[in-house]
DNA sequence: TTGTAGGCGTTATCAC
DNA sequence: GTGATAACGCCTACAA
């Protein structure tokens, strides 16, 4: 029971296996278990074949259609890095969609470092990938481009500027706009930002459309305060707060390009002695997971993380299989998630309460 | 410049491109560009050949590298679900370590499904992978074992325990022992837990080094309360700490088999108007991201999450490589990290305030 | 030290 | 409809 050639036990079989088996060529067999070729057998013949060959537990070998056909069906994805919790969501999108279609992902990540990028990429062509998912790219991201040159490419979650890869990206305008309405709403007037870096699609468009909104909503009185974060983290979130408290500027909320900088400028407010929401509210982007669990529960953007991984695979599949050239860009809208980290500036809840004589109680 | 088949553009090299473009066989190409092989090419020529084929731009086809040598260099990955905090942080370290050789890992999510976990792992054998790192293992997984013959595995954060799969877990019970000790010189004595699945190593051992330090210590009262997990969620923590709650039982003091546990156990005390840590302290398991940006900053153990996934590939490596055939179990170090979900029971500090007469500010 | 030939498992293009 | 044959790109005896 050991090395016995003939038994089912040892080597994986062959398409020549079960021709041998069944006393036919194996290119009828070939074509019996290949869905595309089936036609060209009969009935009766494909189905003993595809009988057969469940019985002896053929599996094809994937590098010999690998060698034989040109591709691979793996799928790189590139990411900055898979410990942020914003891309586990997106990459289980991404390989659920990935699998109904029989691909994989293999991932890779780039610590946000663009020559880190370029090369992993080109390591990932040298494995014979058919396509690329980059949740990594800069605006201008020369290196990734060429590095990817003539393979299929779709962006998630961020977008270039200059090219022409498709795209799946979240509705970043309606989310901002979202936000300032309801910190308007709550009546704030004076509300500073926290951007994130420019240099990515995410970073120029939030803090693009704050500065437009705040315009449209007559907020952020004279001119409109910013800091800019170097990366999206916690501790850029720190040091921004800081940097806005540094200017003296009055102001009551802060609006943060993502969760991780927002959870980053409550510590360093609390730090301050200053409260969230109490004295200032603090809005993310993201919605990532346990921000309902953090203190205080984060107002933030809600945005389809898993979904934009599954639409960033099937359209990944569809440039591969139907050659789909001309690209697609995909925007998935968002909602506003309001939590306790908002709330009526001060002035207005004093004001709020003389309007309703003292009742206490008037809000919890 | 479009389709010029002589053109370095277009299609990528092979052997045979570049031993014509040198007047050489493609023998002598692949032995010089081999590094095993290497010895049996005059240097001089061996030198000329890298460098011809490095101006070419030439990629080892990775397919035809495959079906030859019947290696794939990939590692599947099999995990319950990649948006559980504690994955990534293993996943980058998995990740990491199988670069460092040349490897790459493909991941899949069984969602704690058995069945799916066998269906994934065949799927993966399908595609030739050269082994198998397994997060998701029962103590008695069949279907695993089963799916998994023939195949190197190597099971991290979890082990199984008929087996002899290579392993690579944390000190669970060092772990236990740290918190119970902690919350034993805070004034602790009524201590009870959250067991996780007990189906799972880490579930199981968490259990019993609670049991078994209880006793040592004389904690847990008469006899030590519990109550089991059906996963490791915070929904399941809330759970738990209802049926906790729903005893009657007095405690100050609940021992979470993980983090997330901890999370929804102070959810549910909060609902209760029970404050963590004034009333009852929690503790937590894992030290996953973002647990020191919650409310309370979880008490908890710190484990070595991407170091594990780093042994565990170099672990896979070995065997792969050096066919090392002994399995190997390696168990990390823990650490405990105290933060403010722990503090001594009210009537200890009571008592601690008497005895320094009044002495205000004594905890802040 | 270098060249030759065969084959890994599959698919595709012939001919029958 | 089925069988034969070549080829994908690489490795590795073996021959020269």
């Amino acid at each position: 029971m050991k090395k016995n050639p003939k038994s089912s036990a040892h080597k994986r079989p062959t398409l020549k296996d079960i021709a041998r088996d069944l006393g036919l060529h194996v290119s009828t067999i070939s074509r019996a278990l290949n869905p595309e070729t089936r036609h060209g057998v009969s009935p009766g013949l494909a189905d003993k074949i595809r009988r057969a060959s469940a019985r002896r537990g053929y599996r094809p070998n994937a590098a010999a259609y690998n060698l034989k056909t040109n591709r691979s069906r793996i799928v790189g994805v590139v990411i900055p890095d898979i410990t942020d919790p914003v891309f586990p969501p997106i990459i289980r999108g991404i390989e659920d969609g990935l699998a109904r279609h029989g691909y994989v992902a293999v991932i890779a990540n780039t610590d946000g470092n663009a020559q880190k990028e370029a090369q992993v990429i080109d390591s990932m062509r040298g494995r014979g990938v058919d396509g690329l998912i980059l949740a990594s790219v800069l605006r201008h991201d020369r290196d990734a481009v060429t590095a990817a040159e003539g393979l299929p490419v779709v962006t998630v979650s961020r977008r270039t500027d200059d090219t022409d890869y498709s795209s799946v990206v979240h509705d970043e305008d309606d989310g901002v706009r979202q936000v300032l309405t309801h910190l308007a709403s709550l009546g704030h007037r004076n509300i500073v930002t926290i951007a994130g870096p420019q240099t990515i699609s995410t970073g120029y468009n939030r803090y693009s459309s704050y500065v437009h909104h705040c315009e449209r909503l007559k907020l952020g009185a004279a001119q409109p305060l910013a800091s800019f974060a170097r990366a999206f983290n916690e501790t850029e979130g720190e040091r921004c707060a800081e940097e806005l408290l540094a200017t003296g500027r009055k102001f009551t909320a802060i609006v943060c390009a993502n969760d991780r900088l927002a959870v980053g400028v409550v510590t360093t407010l609390r730090r301050h002695g200053i409260d969230c929401p109490r004295d200032i509210s603090v809005t993310g982007f993201n919605d990532m997971p346990l921000c309902d669990r953090l203190y205080p529960p984060l107002t933030t953007v809600r945005v389809q993380h898993h979904r934009a991984g599954l639409e960033a695979a099937e359209a990944m599949v569809g440039i591969i299989t139907k050659s789909v050239t001309t690209p697609r860009h995909i925007v998935l809208p968002v909602a506003l998630v309001a939590r306790e980290s908002t709330q009526p500036p001060a002035a207005v809840r004093v004001e709020r309460r003389l309007q309703t004589h003292g009742n206490r109680a008037s809000r919890k």
